[in-house]
DNA sequence: ATAAATCCTACTCTGTTAGTAGGAATATGT
DNA sequence: ACATATTCCTACTAACAGAGTAGGATTTAT
């Protein structure tokens, strides 16, 4: 899996609290019941996402924390980088110019380079608004009977 | 990682047979030694290739394996899901419908279920000719200036 | 003071990854 | 017939990453 728990979740706090804005500060307590999510376990995510700049935080009671800008302004990708540390789907593909020392030669790499630039392009198109709203289009482009479809009163 | 050795390697093997197409068949020896990996490791590998329908094989002295169709007949993805199982980015993607309990109220789910589609969708309009070919125009897009640039003499 | 919250460090359990090991079956060349 | 080179098959293992749990220290509103 490229993405695990903690990225998704994160990104799953990420719009908890874009929906929960203007009531301040939002506790996890509030937030890990609302998701049904170990709090605990959240815990250490959001606190990924807050000493990354994501977040702004209010400890004490009453605390809690509040998006650090507005949901329009955050990409996916970003928050998934951010928690996940690296989106490359292949190991061989690494951050910051580290590269395998056959690359020079590997006829693969190529593909493992275009593959990541496909997915990095993808997420980093979608806000955090997007989600939100539901913008369907944007994110499963044209057409999509699979995924999600209406239901039919039977 | 979405793609594990396992995958990365069965590319390789394809790869490696593709280009020694027209010796016959090939011994897995060979391959091991030209691509520096385990023979015993390539031999598991192998042999979900060969049973997946991707290879013919010759048992015994002077055995071994050759592609059963044309480079340009093998996509990319079929070889991926084929050894790897799986190309979804996440967990909460499942194959053949079966989904996950919280699916129908899940606002993430169509941010996945498109990246799931983008990775797929690059994947699968590659080809094996196009990497042997390095059809890096299809595999990277217009522009790369980061992947493997022309080498400059000092 | 008390309660409610964030913050911090450390631990554990489980499954997956990346192989290794050893041998059985099969085909070829001499 | 026999030695050799190959695929084929089952089982095992060490290391790592994922998914949390546990326990408490610190901060702030009331």
């Amino acid at each position: 899996m490229m993405v695990s728990t903690k990225g998704r979740y994160a990104l799953t706090v990420m719009v908890d609290l874009a929906r929960n804005e203007g009531d301040g500060y939002v506790s996890l307590s509030d937030i890990a019941e609302r998701e049904k999510l170990s709090m605990k376990y959240l815990e250490s995510i959001i606190s990924i996402l807050n000493k990354g700049g994501m977040l702004m935080s209010l400890r004490g009671k009453n605390g809690g924390y509040k998006l650090a800008r507005e949901p329009k302004d955050y990409n996916i990708s970003e928050i998934l980088l951010l928690t996940e540390g690296t989106l490359a789907p292949v190991n061989c593909i690494m951050q910051e110019g580290v590269q395998c020392e056959k690359a020079a030669t590997c006829s693969t790499l190529p593909l493992w380079a275009g593959l990541d630039k496909a997915i990095e392009g993808y997420l980093s198109a979608i806000t955090l608004e997007d989600i939100i709203t539901g913008n369907r289009k944007k994110m499963l482009g044209d057409y999509c009977e699979s995924c999600a479809p209406e239901e039919k009163a039977e």
